[in-house]
DNA sequence: CGGCGCGATTGGAACGTTCCAATTCTGGGG
DNA sequence: CCCCAGAATTGGAACGTTCCAATCGCGCCG
């Protein structure tokens, strides 16, 4: 008889319905070939009527795996990231593990305890789609877990991988182009103080010296907000062309330019950075980015560390 | 003596270490007050020496609780999930859950497959934040953990909840901002074949005979390219204003108006649907939706669900 | 006709927790 | 000095699985 009221039904419900060791019927749920068809008929028919779900969590406890890794997005808002996560998704889907979705937010707290939840889950890997963690922190997380770092690069801790861009190379690449459409009064809008920014700021400096053209760069951020305030200040001190540090504060500088009365391209230019997609039907240009390649290429990583922990 | 070279350090190891039993060590480790505070401190010590972290899966399987919300989104892409996930993350801390996310990538299958993993994960609730699931399994689905519909309005299935923005008072609202600035060419182009559109189009459709003009309305889809297509084809037939089905294609109609040498608003009015942020920058106005405090509302209502499950 | 082998099936231990009931320990009152 | 209350601690069962070793059933070979 079926117990009280209502309760999901286990593994051993299924088992007695069908009149059957339990054990036989775990074969059966994972299609062990040497389960003989009638009783799997009589399996699969009893856990069907009862509405059987396995649970889980006793199954990754008794196996130990969870055939799970653990995603830490920065910024849901920020399109980039959801592409990144595409290539993470497709990729991990090819071997057979699942993704378990989290976001700090960009609050260092609630993304530390959101690690630690994922941690405590007991994910196998970690991906991290940026992060605000410290150096200790991360150290610390990926002596537990093989972890892989999207979008920054940090070297030296062990057991931790990275695939970014190169970002120096892309904002020279952004002033070449500048360069090339006949600009010269080329200012960079920055991303704050962040080694994200930092690397841009520093590829748009070298490119402009190597140009024999005077770097000016103003504050901004990697928001509307700060490309708004920086194309403000730019166009003020009578720069043609911007290189801003995302793609995000690249529309808030476009909207700064069409408060002034300027249009794009046709009275400056601008090159934002990262490839949203949005930006193909702005007249924006952008230093597009492989997200989804490289959100492939960490979960492969991660995959093949999990395999085996090798360098 | 500590076991093999390394295995994760589990309850009874920081135990042993503190020499007490795994009992205690557990009370401890929850802040239960009836430790002695010597033991405490030798339990914390030694949890902490080895580096111990608590195994969830265990610990939810003898609890029959599993404190964990899935929530599963149609597509990271569209900034506007993201602010309703905001809200919904929002809520979920206050109480004491927290959330699993998940996405289908608007691929009805892996949709499932991946609703299916947080069931078996034995979460306690669920947020869809859209999703294209048919009413079978919607139902299906409700019956077995509370449920409650973001961004749809679903009636009629027991188990269920929804919370949704009036999309046909909105749209009317969107016309008779148009009407008031003195339109009367006022185009719509449609989000396609679903229940949002419909009811998006409707809405503009009673707007327009109300106020004695003509409805045109062009096919297209809740995307950028959709946005385009419609908004050249709108263009085509002379409209001047233009409200589009939800923002990411009122991005769409603006690079095609720009395309053609049509300034925003000079020449044409256009009117998104969501309250993207990204809008403000652009110069778009948009039907503005309180997308956090949709989501907000939507954990409020699973909560007080998963509390007690009557209507 | 007895045993052997093999496929099918089963019981039970284990996974890492929580928590209840039972036990030990402490000191103070009679 | 004994007893007892209450605090502190402990053993062990339970959660729902998986999987190993052991058992069962049965047809076939010698």
């Amino acid at each position: 008889m079926t117990a009280s009221v209502s309760r999901r039904p286990t593994l051993h419900d299924v088992a007695a319905r069908a009149g059957v060791s339990k054990s036989l019927a775990s074969l059966a749920l994972q299609g062990s070939p040497k389960v003989a068809p009638a009783s799997r008929e009589a399996i699969l028919a009893a856990a069907d009527e009862l509405g059987y779900r396995p649970n889980r969590t006793a199954s990754s406890l008794v196996r130990q795996r969870t055939h799970t890794i653990g995603v830490h997005i920065l910024d849901l808002h920020n399109p980039v990231f959801a592409e990144i996560l595409d290539g993470v998704q497709e990729a991990v889907r090819g071997h057979d593990y699942s993704t378990l979705l989290v976001t700090g937010n960009a609050d260092p707290v609630t993304e530390r305890t959101e690690i630690t939840r994922l941690l405590e889950s007991r994910v196998e890997g970690l991906v991290l789609i940026a992060h605000r963690l410290s150096d200790e922190d991360l150290a610390a997380i990926a002596a537990e877990v093989p972890t892989v770092v999207v979008t920054w690069r940090t070297d030296g801790i062990p057991g931790l991988d990275s695939v970014a861009g190169d970002d120096v190379a892309g904002a020279q690449l952004a002033v070449d182009h500048l360069v090339s459409l006949g600009h010269s009064h080329i200012a960079h809008i920055s991303g704050g103080d962040n080694r994200i920014a930092r690397e841009r700021r520093s590829g748009y400096e070298q490119a402009m010296v190597a140009h024999g053209l005077d770097p000016r760069v103003v504050d901004g951020a990697f928001t509307e907000q700060g490309g708004y305030a920086g194309a403000e200040q730019a166009i003020d001190t009578g720069s043609t062309a911007l290189v801003v540090a995302n793609d995000l504060a690249a529309i808030g500088a476009l909207a700064a330019l069409r408060a002034r009365g300027l249009s794009v391209p046709e009275d400056v230019s601008v090159v934002g950075y990262d490839g949203m997609r949005l930006l193909d039907s702005l007249d924006l240009t952008t230093v597009a980015q492989p997200l989804a390649d490289m959100g492939r290429a960490a979960a492969d990583l991660l995959v093949d560390r999990i395999a085996q922990p090798a360098k």
